[in-house]
DNA sequence: TAATGCGCACAAG
DNA sequence: CTTGTGCGCATTA
């Protein structure tokens, strides 16, 4: 994980930018901190890699050139016309993590929410290196279905877009697999990302309009696996996709709650658990029609990521029990989680932290190294107090997550005794 | 010369 | 209208 203390240099430097109106890029960040803290370029650069991957930055296509974001700055202000979403919308669009309490998304909000910068678009690497994976491995699959996909942007959809520079190029999976490794190093073959064309879709509730999807980077807890698998979309075509998986947690927020289109379908086909998180990628591309796209992981470390995020759908469910057949999907769901939340690492946790929408606290639950096993044994002032975060925040977490998570894997277990 | 400051145009809700 | 963004140019160190 990132040094906490170039986590704050780098985020400093990203405020600084912006309120002197500068574009926060990689080379104004480098220089910056370089002059303020005299650290090497490259070792920002190399930082600000893992801060995207935590999330606590956030790579954006923003007007046709990258930038970050301070994940907790980020104000969520589209929301879009999703239906059910509307509602709560609003509510809290001003929180801005730092000032009033940090919080961010969490409640009604965070669940879909989302957000988005204008049109920004979530750019995964740089660029630059050398791994840009290409959205085209699965370019066939992809074109069958997505092909359709209009995208309205012209030259922003670039990024999006089919063809030519993907926004996302993944690279690979630092927090999920090993922490230690760095994440640049990546495996190419290993864990692609696979973009797919559409880029947007108006309708997602996520939808940039010409790029915005939030997806930072994609950090894909694991990094060993090959990829994807295949699965039977419903259409009766076979997709093969893989993701990154941790794209956007605040994406896949949305996308379990609508859960039931694709979480029932996918465990119907016996799947089941493990392929409920839809990626940002097939968010925005839904935009047309929302066609049942699945993911897969590659690795168990993705699918423990997954199941980490079924678990919030779990959660969000319970919001809004409103069917069976979603109380169905959640039994399951539970099952898997019960036996992966010991096996999470402290970088899935991180990684589950931070996809509910506490990119900020989740560095704290990284720095106490709080694994699944730890996680279980959280006491309600261990979290309030003893990771030294923000009051607001972390109720919402015990409450909604830690608490959750303790209470389905207990009874998970009672049932099966 | 580099770093900053900031008016203004854009885009989106 | 409001808000976030960042270009482009003026100013400052």
């Amino acid at each position: 994980m990132s040094e906490p203390m170039y986590r704050d240099w780098i985020l400093d430097t990203i405020d600084s930018l912006r309120s002197r109106k500068a574009r926060p890029d990689l080379e104004r960040i480098c220089r910056m901190v370089r002059r303020r803290h005299g650290s090497a370029p490259e070792q920002t650069s190399e930082e600000l890699e893992k801060l995207i991957q935590e999330q606590t930055v956030l790579k954006v296509n923003y007007k046709g050139s990258i930038s970050y974001r301070n994940a907790a700055k980020v104000v969520r202000r589209s929301r879009k016309k999703d239906d059910h979403t509307t509602k709560r919308t609003a509510v809290e669009e001003a929180n801005h993590s730092d000032l009033s309490n940090g919080d961010s998304a969490l409640g009604p909000i965070d669940q879909d929410e989302t957000e988005h910068l204008e049109n920004e678009v979530p750019v995964s690497m740089e660029t630059d290196s050398t791994m840009e994976e290409e959205e085209e491995q699965e370019g066939a699959d992809e074109d069958d279905h997505e092909g359709s996909s209009p995208s309205p942007e012209g030259e922003d959809a670039v990024q999006g877009g089919s063809g030519a520079a993907h926004p996302y190029s993944a690279p690979c999976s630092p927090s999920g697999s090993r922490p230690g490794q760095s994440p640049v190093s990546d495996c190419p073959s290993t864990c692609k990302t696979s973009r797919r064309s559409s880029p947007l879709s108006p309708s997602s509730p996520l939808a940039l309009r010409q790029n915005d999807c939030v997806c930072d980077s994609a950090f894909c807890p694991a990094d060993h696996g090959p990829s994807g698998m295949q699965r039977n979309t419903g259409s009766g075509a076979l997709k093969t996709i893989v993701q990154p998986s941790g794209t956007c947690p605040w994406v896949q927020k949305s996308l379990v709650k609508r859960e039931r289109e694709d979480g029932v379908r996918m465990e119907e086909s016996g799947l089941a658990s493990d392929q409920l998180v839809p990626d940002c990628v097939d968010e925005t591309m839904k935009g047309s029609d929302r066609r049942p796209k699945t993911t897969s992981f590659p690795s168990d470390d993705c699918a423990k990521y997954k199941k980490g995020m079924d678990v919030a759908s779990y959660v969000m469910a319970q919001d809004d029990v409103k069917n069976d057949v979603k109380n169905r999907e959640i039994s399951v769901k539970k099952e898997t989680l019960r036996q992966n939340l010991l096996l999470w690492s402290v970088a899935d946790v991180a990684t589950y932290i931070s996809a509910a929408g506490f990119p900020e606290q989740a560095v704290a639950f990284r720095t106490q190294e709080i694994d699944g096993k730890s996680l279980l044994l959280m006491q309600r002032s261990d979290v309030l107090t003893g990771l030294s975060i923000r009051l607001g925040p972390a109720l919402k977490i015990y409450e909604r997550h830690v608490k959750v998570l303790q209470r389905t894997h207990f009874l998970d277990e009672e049932d099966d005794l």
